[in-house]
DNA sequence: ACCTGAACACCGTTCAAGT
DNA sequence: ACCTGAACACCGTTCAAGT
């Protein structure tokens, strides 16, 4: 790659970041490459489409998890492992703004660019959870698609100004309920409890 | 109002509604107002806003979950009463396309059309809830809020098309966690068995 | 090789001009 | 009262013309 194309590669993808971190994945590529003074046409070059531009900008991001959950696979307690990853899964989707969306599309969609990146990582998830379920401290009758969509599902509500406050509570619902409440009893999530008022504060 | 009005505002709801059914919420208003035979501006004159629209589209649904869960609210089952009328709220939300989004952003917007109606329907949520943590058949750590926000999510699933055929059977998951099952024990969710390799055929 | 910006076909929104 | 469509400021996407 030329220099000059390198650097111009560079700058888009920094004003793509902070872009997609202010206004979501939806943003104006017009604004982008406005903003990183750069022709239009040149942004097309480096990034044909959307999620080709949404996959450099969150590749390094996705395959981190990949491997966390990889390294969660060997980890004492299996039902941790599983929601600590979780966690950090819904954490990583809400530093950006609707991203959620495009991952989810990309699992169905061989074409999209996002699309190597989310197969990993929803396999991954799959490898522990079935792991917490041969450990006896998962449910059963839940699957690795099943548990991309619930973390999807809490993704979204951190996008959503008006559920975003509650977002963090319901995770701790939602995997709670994965986990078995039974013999072991070590695998039970920590939910911050709720702070009183916290809500009708001003 | 004058007929050839009443003729023009009854012409785009009509449009509307298929349009919103099959392009979603965010379907283009121009195409809407040009299927209709009707000038942009006549569009604009009845429906101010996109939510004014979605509103009149809407408006009547709403109004009969919100009076349905009032009958629920006298049922001998408190526990399904409010599983049921959460099923039929993530039914008819997934009637349209991209209604959810709007849905919740109005619960937050006094000065959205749509406000009055989803906050009268998280209320009247809010008191099946009471009423089956009253009966002690709903886990006391969620509120309306959270209530709320849980069936948005699980309708959220339903416009995603790679995660809808999962949505059903997560509606299952999520219900159960909510109720309790311990003594009563005759408010257990009916989730339909899933069909063993039903993703797998062709 | 790579960059640029005009060109095209779309939007949402407003508003002067018509009946 | 009500309707219309041009006008404006934006998009995404493509592609001839430049260096």
């Amino acid at each position: 790659m030329r220099a000059d194309a390198r650097k111009n590669y560079e700058d888009l993808l920094t004003v793509a970041r902070t872009v997609v971190v202010e206004q979501g994945a939806g943003a104006s590529l017009r604004d982008v490459a406005r903003k990183a003074g750069v022709g239009l046409g040149t942004l097309y070059r480096h990034f044909p489409t959307r999620e080709s531009l949404l996959e450099a900008l969150l590749r390094e991001s996705f395959d981190g998890l990949t491997t966390k959950a990889i390294e969660h696979e060997t980890s004492a307690s299996p039902g941790d492992a599983l929601v600590t990853w979780l966690r950090d899964v819904v954490t990583l989707a809400n530093d950006y703004r609707d991203v959620v969306a495009s991952m989810v599309a990309a699992i169905d969609d061989e074409d999209s660019a996002l699309h190597a990146s989310c197969v990993s990582m929803k396999a991954a998830g799959a490898r522990l959870l079935t792991r917490a379920q041969a450990a006896g401290v998962a449910r059963t009758d839940i699957d690795g698609a099943d548990l991309f969509a619930l973390v999807a599902a809490l993704a979204w509500l951190g996008d959503q100004p008006a559920l975003a406050p509650l977002a963090d509570h319901l995770f701790g619902v939602i995997a709670g309920s994965l986990l078995v409440t039974g013999a072991g009893g070590d695998a039970k999530v920590k939910t911050k409890a709720r702070v009183a008022g916290s809500k009708s504060r001003p």
